[in-house]
DNA sequence: TAAATAATATACCGATCAGTATTTTTAATA
DNA sequence: TATTAAAAATACTGATCGGTATATTATTTA
């Protein structure tokens, strides 16, 4: 969620559904600057005072929303996922639609993600590990689940005679990284728009999966 | 380079060409031993005493090799960009292979360059900004050198009517952000050797590049 | 074995920063 | 307007660390 709009103080007479709204609002605002900041400049090289300067505010405040500097950079991960993983989480229980469809949506939908949490993610790769072991582990847990349902996808693929790859595991790998790998070098104001670059990386992903030109018209 | 031994107090009768391969190999193994720390840990959370604690000597033996932290991380980094670099180099100035062939040895090369040095390329995506703004520059531009060659092979195997793509940027950054992303997850005691997982890439690559199958028998 | 010096270890400095305790400011309400 | 308490700013602490200056150790050689 980005906000274009600085943070401001909190009113004391917000109570109730209102309190709640302004609290997710400085929320979020919080986090997207930690973003920005831990992707601009590293997690460990970014201190929380930075934060609440460019937000206008004292670090105070920064700690009533987190309890720590871990729990922002949690945050920021987890957001990350759940953008991602949204879209293969569709696909998996969605037996309507051919493997050629699914794969064109999943495609499509994790490189608009990518482009549009492209901090968040960047932040994931970069920075998982230093969060607490625990947190950690938990968040890699998260990720073995996302690629096991693109493999999957894969697998009907094959079943289905649409798709052909030497390797499953390594093939969805392959379509996740080569999607995520937008993080490293899509640039707002590059050559292509966001909306070109979903149907060039739906195309890249159907042939790399094999797919049979005849089964996209069948 | 990887090599398995401590390191070693440096003689005093050193001398000549004897003197210049004991400081290379010294150089090379707190590169090594820096490489597997920041991969762990990270850059920033990787102090150069524990560097020089986990060699078994002092953080002026580390000075004695490198003049800063930051130089250290740029020598990974360079070491991960020539050992990515060196295939595409190879391909680039070749015209008795056709685009097919050329392409295999290039995916081949690159999955067993990034098993290779995984710790290196890691530190490379992860950690290149930490770098000096003059040195991150630097860095930056000999990597778009390497996209832009990819992409020339692409090209060419397209003149041929070997290739077919949606975009020969895109593509040409998704091919090596695909096996590069072997750094995310490639672990030694895995179920693929590094030799079938070469091959598996090779043929991945072929068909995201819309390699008809009958070029590769013409 | 003593002098000399290269190699290395130790001690130290200044700066940074996460997290917390204390003080100040703001605004609702009586 | 005075009171009150929430919200935020400020001040502070303890720990870490890059880099350097100084001290120590090892080894060659006279």
């Amino acid at each position: 969620m980005i906000v274009n709009q600085n943070i401001v103080r909190m009113p004391r007479n917000a109570k109730g559904k209102l309190r709640t709204q302004v609290d997710g609002l400085r929320r979020v605002l919080i986090e997207n600057e930690a973003a920005r900041l831990f992707y601009e400049n590293g997690y460990n090289a970014t201190s929380i005072d930075e934060i609440a300067k460019e937000l206008g505010v004292s670090k105070a405040v920064v700690y009533q929303y987190f309890n720590s500097k871990s729990e922002l950079l949690e945050s920021i991960i987890r957001d990350a996922i759940e953008a991602g993983g949204q879209f293969i989480d569709e696909s998996v229980d969605n037996n309507s639609e051919s493997p050629t469809q699914l794969l064109i949506k999943f495609a499509q939908g994790l490189a608009r993600s990518t482009i549009e949490t492209k901090y968040h993610v960047a932040i994931y790769f970069r920075e998982a590990n230093q969060l607490p072991p625990d947190r950690f582990k938990a968040i890699q847990s998260e990720r073995r689940d996302l690629n096991h349902n693109v493999a999957q996808l894969i697998e009907r693929g094959i079943q289905k005679g649409e798709f052909s790859v030497p390797d499953v595991d390594v093939a969805a790998r392959s379509l996740t990284g080569m999607i995520l790998w937008l993080f490293t070098w899509y640039k707002e104001d590059g050559r292509l728009e966001a909306k070109e670059l979903e149907s060039i990386f739906a195309t890249l992903a159907l042939q790399m999966v094999g797919v049979k030109i005849n089964t996209l018209f069948q």
